[in-house]
DNA sequence: AGTGTCGCCTGAATGC
DNA sequence: TGCATTCAGGCGACAC
């Protein structure tokens, strides 16, 4: 399931393709993803640059010269799948967007369970627009400290692991990544947010920025249904060291599985967390 | 306001 | 074997 890492490496592979180049076509398969696909979409985009390709949390960011701006989230389920110039290609069950360009090249958003999201906007609206305006920081970014993070969470009563999944306290850390983050620093996922203090909240943030520098470095991570915009399926072959390894051995382990069960599943707000009871405390 | 739960959706995995 | 059920989870809507 693409988190920050998988979608900043879908923006990275989508790069070559579209900054510069202009859309020619947008076909649609159908009315809507998680919500309508913008109305004339084709007329709106067609004919003009491609002038830059970003990312804001989970969202990528095709920069258009005239200001507009293609937001696209991909959801749960969400690929996108290049076809050069040359190759022919038939059409496949859930591509549910295909974008033609003027060099031949097509771009495809497949989405199985459509729970992914296209939408126009304006680049002055990049602060203000409803998918945006909540946002909490980047976690790569500047403002992502660990006195950032302690004020934030300064009398949450929920969870750590709830609260690294609140867009508004921190973008782009998902389920699994959050899950790594806190294995790696040693807190219990079921700790409350609040009582995050001192050096195990800088330790936290540092683990959340290696978790995704490393993932991002891997070429984001290929959980069941995630391909590289390149279209090689399976690509990337990422290792967690406790997500969805239940009664496994979490990464460097050197307790006795049989004793300890290994690594835990519980269930926080119909989400499984897993982690070692050992190791997070 | 903060917190928790539900629904969206399909396909893979599991249960009987 | 085959049909039914469960589970996966990002995010908005909604309830309390």
């Amino acid at each position: 399931m693409p988190e920050l890492p998988e979608v900043e490496t879908v923006m990275r592979g989508l790069l070559p393709v579209m900054v510069g180049n202009k859309i020619r076509t947008v076909k649609l398969h159908r009315k809507d993803l998680r919500i309508p696909f913008p109305l004339k979409m084709q007329e709106k985009l067609k004919n003009i640059e491609i002038t830059a390709l970003t990312r804001r949390a989970k969202y990528i960011l095709v920069h258009f010269k005239d200001g507009k701006i293609l937001a696209i989230h991909l959801g749960m389920s969400g690929r996108v799948l290049i076809v050069p110039p040359e190759d022919k290609y038939d059409l496949q069950k859930h591509d549910h967007m295909v974008i033609g360009f003027h060099d031949g090249a097509k771009v495809i958003y497949n989405d199985p369970r459509r729970f992914g999201m296209i939408f126009i906007l304006n680049d002055d609206e990049l602060e203000t627009h409803k998918a945006f305006a909540h946002l909490g920081p980047e976690p790569l970014g500047n403002n992502f400290s660990s006195s950032y993070l302690k004020e934030t969470l300064k009398n949450k009563k929920t969870s750590i692991k709830q609260a690294l999944l609140d867009q508004r306290v921190v973008v782009g850390v998902g389920n699994i990544y959050a899950c790594e983050a806190l294995f790696m620093a040693g807190i219990s996922p079921e700790m409350i947010a609040g009582d995050l203090k001192g050096k195990k909240a800088q330790l936290l943030v540092e683990c959340i920025r290696d978790v995704l520098t490393r993932a991002i470095e891997a070429g984001g991570s290929t959980l069941k249904d995630f391909a590289h915009a390149d279209g090689e399926l399976g690509y990337f072959q990422h290792s967690f060291s406790v997500y969805n390894r239940e009664k496994q051995a979490c990464q460097g382990c050197n307790c006795d599985i049989d004793k300890t069960g290994g690594v835990q599943r519980i269930t926080q707000s119909g989400r499984s967390t897993f982690y070692c009871p050992k190791k997070q405390k």
